[in-house]
DNA sequence: GTTCTAGAAC
DNA sequence: GTTCTAGAAC
């Protein structure tokens, strides 16, 4: 009997229309569908409700039940699941499944014809446990005050899905709102339809400030508060990085950043490789991995190929932040490698976002430990399978999916050009190694057995090649620009991904509007709200940054082009800078020295070697007016500095009293936009301008959106009218690395 | 009920 | 950049 095993509830239709939806299900794709919950998270009673709500037949196998209506073991699931899979019927597995290892086995079901989706019940533990204690007919036997003690010990363990556990689908829910819309998403489903792939309904991780709630609550106490004031500003810093490296729902239950990251991190020890330490880790990096173009089979210079990589390398990081490359050569003797990164080195290219690997290209991850999204693939000019070097490999590793997903495209390529082909997400280099595109790229041709042969002139031969490497590294850049912008349905979890914070409503289209009306992302190029990138609107051009500024953007530049027609407004017009009163102070002294240069200088990530006087200048002048001030005031301190992404155009410098005591300073990104990193201190960037020819920005979202703390003795506070009444009063020191390099600048003799 | 935050609109 | 305001947090 059936209901022994499986607590079968089959579709409504009955007899005729039974038959015909068999007939529809060969033609669909069986859904495998594994609950993720603890006991009360509310499992059965979603199954409950997909079968009965449901178009598509349904299995549900209940580990609780399956043993006759008794526990049953894990192996009687996987037998009945299987054996439901080949009636054709999708499965629920109602288990609670709460670690990779005892999902495996249910991932590996009924093959890649069988959709493989993960429903994660993440309910507050709090509710699970008053369900499950309150309950006397539990399935499981498990109720009463038992449940409390197992539910939170398999909370510890918790170990959320990710995609790469080969999960097609993943749905979180953190709510009963979620739950619901769960529920109706798979009870819709008929026996022909499928759903998008991809990561859904996570959530911004716990918040920060939830955390700091309980701490004051504890400890807000003038006692106490002394114990967080002597609280170095390094732990406040490491624990926020923590934090974020939480798998989103884990609600401060992360432990360490996660093994990915550590494998990548050794791997960089053992390898030949110029990766630093404190590398930007993978976890918020677009990378691109590319082979040497044209130098194997196409015996291009070694040399000559050599300075273009960098030449073009070069240029394609000094455009972009939060993205890296990695030359990646199969040999460990590899010349080409070695040339490149004494190259590079030269050049003081940043070994952040550039760096070279010895691996193979199509398991960087899974035996390089390096996660990389993109990889460039050096083709052949019909992009077909073959050849023996890279192409071979990289169309292998990636099955006929790739193949058919190139043909769609392209049927050919010419030299210098590249092709970006998003990878299906049943190709084995997505579902294994994370690679969402691969870009084809075609180089020059030096090799008088290969078609295009260029007989040696490598005056062409060098332009082709700097050509496929702009192309290739632009195509990158085209992914970089749309998946940033958009959601991350395919990938958004494969590297752990920063930046989840998904909103409630819907989430996918809130997010793509909200990386348009944000901040430039690294190229500069903004997205429209239909997730296209508008060309007419947004261009670089030599390594600046631009974007389009909106009319309430403007106003700064309008006075730096014309101080004469804003007299009233402005307190200095010097040759190159017009000081002025900052509209909306955020202190007692709060002004803006506004670099009056043409040609669009309008943020820091445009400045360069060229604009060094002019920082120099800004300083000197900003110094000016601090002087005056405290000889007004000598209890004032000062800081003067850039935002590092800016909200007004035109490059401006602010000289801003410590003491923030102002009605307009209202909000979180008021304070940590000159509070945190995110400010840039003026010496700091003559400094880095004139040893690297370009200013550091720190442009980070979090950045903005850090907890709260008081800029002298670094202790945290839940919102702004506490951190306000707290920094009008505390008088302790500032943190040291103020008072170095005149960071910090205040009356003589007065120590602040 | 009041305070506070954060997203949308400008 | 600010203002406005819904709704979350208290």
């Amino acid at each position: 009997m059936e209901a022994m095993e499986l607590d079968r509830i089959s579709s409504p239709s009955k007899g005729k229309e039974e038959e015909e939806d068999k007939a529809k299900m060969e033609e669909g794709k069986a859904i495998v569908v594994l609950l993720v919950g603890v006991p009360g998270s509310g499992k059965s009673t979603f199954c409950d409700y997909i079968i009965r709500g449901s178009k598509r037949p349904w299995v549900r196998v209940c580990q609780d039940i399956i043993g006759n209506g008794k526990s049953g073991t894990k192996t009687q699931c996987l037998m009945g699941a299987s054996s439901a899979l080949k009636e054709g019927k999708s499965v629920l597995i109602d288990r609670c499944n709460m670690n990779k290892e005892q999902r495996e086995d249910f991932v590996k079901l009924g093959g890649p014809e069988v959709e493989k989706h993960a429903v994660v019940l993440d309910l507050p533990a709090k509710m699970c446990i008053s369900r499950s204690v309150k309950r006397t007919d539990h399935e499981g036997k498990l109720q009463g005050g038992k449940a409390a003690v197992v539910i939170n010990q398999m909370l510890q363990k918790k170990e959320l899905p990710k995609l790469r556990e080969g999960f097609n689908r993943i749905t979180f829910c953190q709510d009963e709102k979620d739950v619901q819309a769960a529920v109706d998403t798979y009870a819709a489903l008929g026996s022909l339809d499928t759903l998008p792939t991809g990561c859904f309904g996570q959530k911004k991780p716990a918040k920060i400030q939830l955390g700091i709630m309980k701490f004051l609550k504890k400890v807000d106490s003038p006692s106490q508060e002394g114990s967080e004031r002597n609280a170095p500003e390094n732990n406040s810093q490491n624990k926020v990085s923590r934090e974020k490296d939480c798998s989103p729902g884990e609600e401060g239950n992360c432990s360490a950043p996660s093994d990915h990251v550590h494998k990548e991190m050794k791997h960089c020890q053992d390898q030949e490789m110029d990766m630093p330490t404190g590398a930007i880790s993978s976890d918020s990096v677009y990378t691109l991995a590319f082979p040497s173009i044209s130098t194997a089979d196409f015996h291009f210079n070694l040399e000559k190929a050599c300075d273009i990589i960098v030449e073009k390398v070069e240029e394609f990081v000094n455009k972009v932040n939060n993205a890296r490359l990695v030359l990646v050569d199969l040999s460990h003797g590899s010349k080409i490698l070695s040339l490149v990164r004494t190259k590079a080195a030269q050049k003081k290219i940043d070994s952040k976002k550039f760096f070279t690997f010895v691996g193979d290209i199509t398991r960087l991850y899974t035996e390089g430990g390096l996660g990389c999204n993109v990889i460039a693939n050096a083709t052949n000019w019909r992009l077909k399978p073959g050849g023996g070097g890279v192409n071979a490999a990289i169309f292998n590793a990636a099955g006929p999916a790739l193949e058919s997903a190139t043909k769609e495209r392209a049927g050919s390529l010419a030299p210098g050009k590249a092709l970006v082909v998003p990878l299906p997400s049943n190709s084995p280099l997505f579902a294994k190694e994370g690679v969402t595109h691969v870009i084809h790229v075609l180089g020059p041709n030096m090799n008088p057995q290969r078609p295009n042969y260029l007989n040696n002139d490598y005056v062409k031969g060098c332009k082709v090649l700097r050509e496929a490497y702009s192309s290739l590294f632009e195509g990158f850049a085209t992914i970089l620009s749309t998946q940033r912008g958009q959601s991350k349905e395919r990938d958004g979890n494969f590297f752990n991904s920063q930046d989840q914070k998904i909103k409630r409503e819907s989430p996918y289209e809130c997010e793509r509007n909200k990386k348009v009306k944000g901040l430039p992302n690294e190229l500069g190029n903004d997205v429209s709200p239909s997730g296209e990138r508008t060309d007419n609107q947004h261009h670089a051009d030599n390594g600046r940054t631009t974007k389009v500024w909106g009319s309430w953007a403007q106003a700064l530049y309008h006075i730096a082009m014309h101080p004469e027609k804003h007299r009233k407004d402005v307190l200095e017009i010097l040759d190159d800078v017009v000081v002025l009163d900052d509209l909306y102070p955020k202190a007692q002294r709060h002004l803006l020295v506004l670099a009056q240069v043409e040609g669009g200088l309008d943020c820091l990530a445009d400045v360069r070697e060229q604009h060094l006087q002019l920082l120099k200048t800004m300083h000197a002048v900003g110094l000016k007016w601090v002087e005056k001030y405290l000889n007004e005031n000598e209890s004032l301190a000062f800081r003067l500095g850039y935002h590092s992404v800016p909200s007004m155009r035109q490059l401006h410098m602010h000289v801003i009293s410590q003491d923030f005591n102002s009605k307009h300073l209202k909000n979180k990104k008021h304070w940590n936009s000159f509070n945190s990193p995110f400010f840039r201190d003026s010496v700091d960037v003559i400094e880095e301008v004139s040893k690297h020819g370009k200013a550091t920005v720190k442009d980070e979202e979090n950045l903005l959106n850090m907890e709260l703390r008081c800029n002298r003795c670094r202790s945290a506070h839940p919102n702004i009218p506490r951190l306000k009444a707290h920094i009008n009063s505390c008088q302790l020191p500032f943190p040291s690395a103020l008072y170095e390099n005149q960071r910090l600048v205040f009356a003589s003799g007065k120590q602040r």
